[in-house]
DNA sequence: AGCACA
């Protein structure tokens, strides 16, 4: 009579060693599941948080019969199973075996991601998941982000006890309505362990803490996501200034590698960290100075000129929001300086290590938050580019030799009056990078050029060793003098004589 | 309260 009669269950219930479980608590973990199936055999495997609502699970027993067991004694049962006394929903699976128990937010630590469902970053305040988070024990770091995935954080607890409770409590719930601004409407919380130990927060900001450190200088102006300065309400630049520059580098028609604009930037004071890389098709590189007053002197001085004469490469120049790096030490397209001994890691460091640098820290969903990771765990110092977007333009960043050999010109060396050079006296003063760099400053932008301005006409005697760092072909700034006398194959001599600005 | 994972 009923209707069923005929019909199967939508879901089969022929027996499997897989038991599918539903209307779980949503507290339940593993350790309950296993208390409640282990009286009726061995238990290989389970799965829980199953489901959008988090609220099943699958368990299974190493043989058929144990399964049976459990199943047939419920069915029979005057008492339902329960878990923390909710009645569960005992099924045979219509699998049979449970795959993929455990992806890498499963593996159990004191750090959680956190994705923060249905809300825009400015919504929820690094204030309120620290409040939220800590109902369940100190709160060591914090580290926000934005990616596609969603507004995220990663919390760090002292222990995975600590941690593993918080997500077993918060997972799939809601952050207070009341700790949300009015418009946001749902807010879920999904949370699965991170494989950090760890984080690296540089400094207090709206997008990261470090609870642990009240001594962290803060940093109020990191704002996560945009170099470029914001624009005013009368659509002028509302620069702040800053140690880090952000260098655009238009009619990039020579190779700008990092020893390049080291040269180039070292003219002002001491160039701490480098990084190269691409936004919106054009090359952009980030020049950290100590502080603001120097990287100040090298962007007046540096606007508008070109690192190469015939208007090649002409930098455009404005204040990084970063204060402080996180590139790596050594690659094609970063270098941290304040490492002693960089150079010496290039023997050792694959050329192709930079480009998925941290790949085994982010195993699974994390993947996809590597870039803000770099950026945000460092404390948003660093801007979110893509390491990854950078292939195709080996033909720019390779060797000195993809130089186009006619129109080659050495970068400026601000610094050394270019008066002051030896002409045609030996073949490297054609090439001298402080006679054709000079004279493309001050072709720029006569009268500001601080070669000439800035550190007056002292200039070292010629070959002296600064001229040595001046040159782009110099693939080791120590190189001795005599060397660069044998310049790197296809690498010809200058098209054009030294010319010399005023 | 009704089947994950790739």
């Amino acid at each position: 009579m009923s209707t069923s009669g005929q019909h199967q269950f939508r879901y089969t219930q022929t027996p499997s060693k897989v038991l599918h479980l539903r209307n779980l608590p949503w507290e339940c973990n593993e350790e309950e599941l296993v208390e409640l199936c282990k009286p009726f055999g061995k238990i290989v495997n389970t799965k829980c948080n199953v489901g959008a609502n988090r609220n099943q699970a699958f368990v299974e027993f190493t043989d058929l019969n144990q399964a049976i067991s459990m199943v047939s004694y419920f069915a029979s049962s005057s008492e339902p199973a329960q878990v923390r006394g909710k009645t569960v929903y005992i099924q045979y699976s219509n699998r049979h075996e449970i795959v993929n128990n455990k992806s890498p937010g499963d593996v159990p630590g004191n750090v959680l991601l956190v994705t923060i469902e249905g809300v825009e970053a400015g919504d929820v305040s690094i204030d309120v998941i620290h409040l939220v988070f800590s109902a369940f024990g100190f709160v060591h770091k914090i580290a926000t982000f934005e990616k596609a995935a969603g507004f995220q954080a990663l919390i760090q607890f002292s222990d995975a006890n600590i941690a593993s409770e918080a997500r077993n409590a918060l997972d799939g719930r809601s952050i207070p309505r009341y700790l949300l601004p009015e418009h946001v409407g749902s807010c879920n919380l999904r949370i699965s362990y991170s494989a950090h130990t760890d984080l690296n927060i540089k400094f207090q900001s709206h997008r990261s803490r470090d609870y642990t450190n009240p001594y962290l200088p803060v940093n109020p102006t990191a704002i996560e996501g945009v170099v470029q300065p914001a624009l005013g309400p009368d659509g002028k630049k509302k620069e702040h200034e800053s140690n880090v520059l952000l260098a655009s580098i238009e009619n990039m028609q020579y190779a700008v590698t990092v020893d390049v604009l080291h040269t180039v930037f070292s003219a002002f004071g001491t160039v701490q960290k480098i990084a190269i890389f691409e936004k919106n098709g054009q090359t952009q590189a980030l020049i950290q100075y100590p502080d603001v007053t120097t990287a100040s002197v090298a962007r007046e001085a540096l606007e508008g000129h070109c690192i190469y004469d015939g208007g090649y490469c002409k930098l455009h120049l404005s204040y990084s929001r970063h204060t402080d790096l996180n590139v790596k030490a050594y690659s094609d397209k970063s270098r941290d300086y304040t490492i002693p001994d960089s150079s010496q890691l290039a023997a050792q460091v694959p050329p192709t290590a930079w480009q998925n640098p941290q790949a085994a820290m982010y195993p699974g969903n994390e993947y996809t938050v590597t870039a803000a990771m770099q950026a945000q765990v460092a404390g948003g110092q660093v801007p979110s580019w893509d390491p990854n977007l950078q292939a195709g333009r080996q033909t720019f960043v390779s060797t000195p030799s993809t130089f186009p050999g006619q129109s080659y010109t050495a970068p400026p060396v601000p610094g050394y009056a270019p008066s002051a050079l030896p002409t045609g006296s030996s073949p490297l003063t054609q090439t001298s990078p402080v006679a054709h760099g000079a004279a493309s400053m001050g072709i720029t932008r006569p009268g500001v050029s601080p070669n000439v301005n800035i550190h007056g006409s002292s200039s070292p005697a010629p070959g002296s060793s600064p001229l040595l760092q001046a040159n782009p072909l110099s693939r080791n700034l120590v190189q001795p003098w005599s060397q660069l006398n044998v310049r790197p194959e296809g690498v010809s001599p200058p098209g054009h004589p030294p010319y010399y600005g005023q």
